[in-house]
DNA sequence: CCCTGATCGACAGTATGCTGTCGATTCGCA
DNA sequence: TGCGAATCGACAGCATACTGTCGATCAGGG
């Protein structure tokens, strides 16, 4: 980013920083994607995450939040939201009175019909430009970046 | 994400969304690491990354604005905090009377010194750990990621 | 059968980024 | 040279996600 960085020691460093501040931009770019795809449908990216997770069966919110990576906190604003929404209702969870299960309802699935449709044909059109293989062997490297960031993290 | 997902249609389109869907997690895991670099100097991913704009000369909010790829209010309202903090200052802009420039003061300089030997320290180690070579041809995926997600939203 | 620790939802507070709008200023072209 | 368009900071409002805390509930070891 800055034209004059101080001098850093190795190549593979400033690689690695470099790609970085390339996923930090293209996180940006990618939410307004998603958004953009939810907006027909009324929803908007984290929306259609959490409806995507409860499409194929019941979860409770902190099992949303763990397949989805984020807080329990965050999920349960969005499936609140949805709720009211009548896209999704609680159903009591035989298994565990403290956590309702989050499923579905009719109108919620098809809402996310039509984003995963718009999805779809986005990340075909565009993936069929980059090609496979690339996007393949980018995702191992992405793979290996988030196993020592996550190493690193609990370490330091 | 989901184990059942409906029928993709290319194994292109479905490597793309598995990109996105990785590149959406690691932002996560970054910012989070960047916080915790950032943290001995009492700051944050979002103020270093302002400072880190007007290291090597000052700069109006909208210019840091552009150079990292957000919002002129997103860039203001940390500034604001900086100047608050005594690591930032607004000079007067003889070019452009509506826009002051933002500059480090000492404190600022420090602050910035010591997240950057961190951060430096850091991405020589983990880069080390992925290869340069791997870093640099993922960078350039992800380089055409970009290019066809931001030109999609215009389209759009 | 209880007690202790872990998990869960609820609530409050904070950080980051976005959009939209406004008036002031600057810039570019006729 | 003057006027319309673009840019800039300021302000308000919203969405997303985080931490921290609390009481309720669950699960497992004595």
């Amino acid at each position: 980013m800055s034209p004059d960085n101080p001098p850093s020691r190795t190549p593979a460093g400033d690689a690695f920083t470099a790609l970085v501040v390339q996923i930090l931009r293209l996180n940006g770019h990618l939410i307004a994607a998603g958004d953009a795809l939810a907006r027909p449908a009324g929803q908007s990216s984290a929306r259609w995450q959490v409806m995507g997770v409860v499409e194929h069966g019941p979860a409770t919110v902190a099992q949303v939040a763990r397949a989805l990576g984020i807080t329990r906190q965050s999920v349960q604003r969005v499936a609140d939201l949805l709720e009211g929404d009548g896209l999704a209702e609680y159903a009591p969870n035989p298994a565990d009175r403290r956590a309702d299960l989050l499923q579905l309802t009719d109108a919620g699935r098809a809402a996310l019909r039509t984003i995963q449709s718009a999805q779809r044909r986005w990340a075909d059109a565009l993936g069929a430009e980059i090609g496979e293989d690339a996007l393949r062997q980018a995702g191992e490297v992405l793979g290996r970046v988030a196993e020592v960031v996550g190493r690193g993290i609990h370490e330091e």
